[in-house]
DNA sequence: TGATACTCTGGGAACGTTCCCAAGATATTG
DNA sequence: CAATATCTTGGGAACGTTCCCAGAGTATCA
């Protein structure tokens, strides 16, 4: 009773206050605030009926651990950045996913900013996450040479980089997750022609970016090796959205291009091509066929469903989040590439027959 | 070139260490942490020349400020949470991009989590949050009444609350941001009669959240208005992905229903239909058309483009933002209700004329 | 019994900053 | 010239935590 009054005392007088803290506890007990650290952290060197009783309080009082104290202390803040050229598609929230999946158990926070593509934006982004002291950074960048001294300063300056997707040059040691994408758009360009397809269009993404140029080399190669490579059906388009897709659909038709399909860099640019050439009356895939290399789950969610490369992307997240951690825990250790297995799915976009 | 040598030898011996901090700077102007610290924040009281010596010495070393240790001693960290149902739709990244907007310019971090539409997860979720000391917490919840006492508690232990979208019960006193559901789904109901359509299908959100009933509400009373009201058409889906849309639509030719058109909770329930039923050959919007409810790119990026009331996405964002600043800056500033106005826009997807 | 080992607790520095307080130096005033 | 105001700087506490060091008390040993 005496005690159920002391404690009411002592809530009233915290109540005032915004937190219970250590001392908070030190106080209420008449202990240190050494001792109460030691029972909370499950040090051998205390009483156990002394433990006992701090924890009792602690539940009491509704303690919780200040964790920007403990970050000061150990010189960390246990959150990382995620930079991405756009969060709109469902690309990056899959890889985000497998990011969160590694790193939310470990206690860290993810802070995601977009770059909308634009190198300046992104080389922001970077600057801001430093200023948060992040303990690292993943990163899928939007040109590969724009930022380049960036990258190296930021690295050198203690903030660990790990790249997926969109990787800088070789120049760089850096930790990196990729697929192989040369040799899957090659399969996939394959896979076209076994269909019959022989006028293979190809939406390029950007060329400033390494998986873009691996992709238009992979179609280069086996178009080449067929006798069927036409430099007329390579399309550079200016980014990768919807509206890029269309509007390369549109200069297609309307310079009078004769192709029977399309590859096109991701998934977004396939669909707004194809919206583009049902909305003029074009049959999908009866007169053109569309692949894309993607993973998202876009490819099921359109009519007809794309036939298209499916990168793991969570995985893909898991093993960029993984690389960070081993950099993070040791700023000297090697770096990494993980290249992962990207597998073809093929669906209606390409299976119904040519006219 | 005796300062030259002098702030080389302080640089390497700083090498070693991680971090440039204030006192690397008082020891090597031989000044005390108090005068670098006036010259860092323009503080009045200080000379110039030596506030410039400062600057100076800062730029050289690469001085920059520990937020971790201005966090503590502010007792703030800095960051809020963001809790969604799910980011992998554009619906989520729209509002996250206005959060963005108002947030990162005044040094917030935002930390997001995806409750998979599970109120467990979302429990997890907040106080994960709550865990990481996040100055307040924008949600956009995925089960009206599930985690009531939690909201509570939250708030009460100092920790606000902004929520967006769909909303809690009014017993909960917060500020949030909504559209008029109601008023913006008659409109819609009205412009699919005026298309001569009289057989029209609800795709119903889940019936535990607000705007879910609110649209169905809308809908209910037009229809019953115009003597059109079918109970049979009113379609209850387990959740609103492309998916559940697809599903709906499969038991509704399944079961042989006879409808013309098809209002949906989301452009995913909307997206999830069509696709279905184009694929059983039905064309849209000749035998159905569709409508939805959102405000994403998806309208306009699928075949046909789909008429929907467009949501202000991103001001949403933005007005959860700058509520939930008010309560950071105030706890006891007065909870406010921002009602946004959404605009229906009408494409092809309903525009066509019936058969 | 005295020496030694073990158990448990408290004191206080440290992480990097801000900011209050005090104080020395210089300028201003009557 | 003494008194006072102004400018500029340094000292040190505080934010919440961990952890090293020291020391008091008790148990163990020869």
């Amino acid at each position: 009773m005496f005690l159920c009054v002391r404690l009411l005392l002592f809530l009233n007088k915290l109540s005032m206050m915004k937190r219970t803290t250590i001392k908070d506890l030190a106080q209420y007990l008449s202990l240190s605030t050494s001792t109460i650290s030691r029972a909370l952290l499950n040090d051998k060197n205390i009483h156990a009926d002394t433990k006992n009783r701090v924890i009792e309080a602690a539940q009491k009082l509704g303690y919780k651990p200040n964790v920007t104290a403990l970050n000061l202390k150990y010189g960390k803040t246990k959150s990382i950045g995620f930079v991405v050229p756009e969060m709109t598609t469902p690309f990056s929230s899959k890889v985000l996913q497998g990011v969160h999946n590694i790193l939310y158990p470990l206690g860290y926070k993810v802070i995601i900013l977009q770059s909308d593509e634009d190198p300046l934006r992104e080389r922001e982004n970077l600057l801001l996450l430093e200023s948060f002291n992040v303990d690292g950074i993943i990163i899928n960048l939007c040109h590969e040479t724009h930022n380049q001294e960036i990258y190296q300063e930021i690295i050198q300056r203690g903030t660990p980089l790990v790249f997926f997707d969109r990787i800088p040059q070789n120049t760089l040691d850096v930790s990196k997750v990729l697929v192989d994408d040369h040799i899957k758009a090659s399969l996939m360009i394959e896979h076209l022609i076994s269909c019959g397809r022989t006028k293979i269009v190809h939406l390029m993404g950007p060329s400033t970016v390494r998986n873009s140029v691996e992709r238009a080399g992979g179609y280069q190669r086996i178009l080449t090796k067929h006798n069927l490579y036409d430099a007329q059906l390579m399309v550079k388009t200016n980014g990768v959205g919807f509206d890029d897709g269309r509007i390369a659909a549109k200069k297609l038709l309307d310079n009078k291009v004769q192709f029977d399909s399309i590859f096109a860099f991701t998934d977004t640019l396939a669909i707004g091509a194809m919206n583009y050439l049902q909305e003029q009356g074009i049959k999908v895939p009866e007169e053109i066929a569309i692949a894309s290399f993607s993973g998202t789950e876009f490819s099921v969610n359109v009519y007809p469903q794309l036939t298209s490369v499916e990168q793991p992307l969570t995985k893909m997240g898991e093993s960029a989040a993984t690389l960070l951690i081993e950099k993070i825990k040791d700023d000297s250790s090697p770096s990494r590439t993980i290249i992962l297995d990207a597998k073809l799915v093929y669906r209606a976009s390409t299976l119904g027959k040519a006219l």
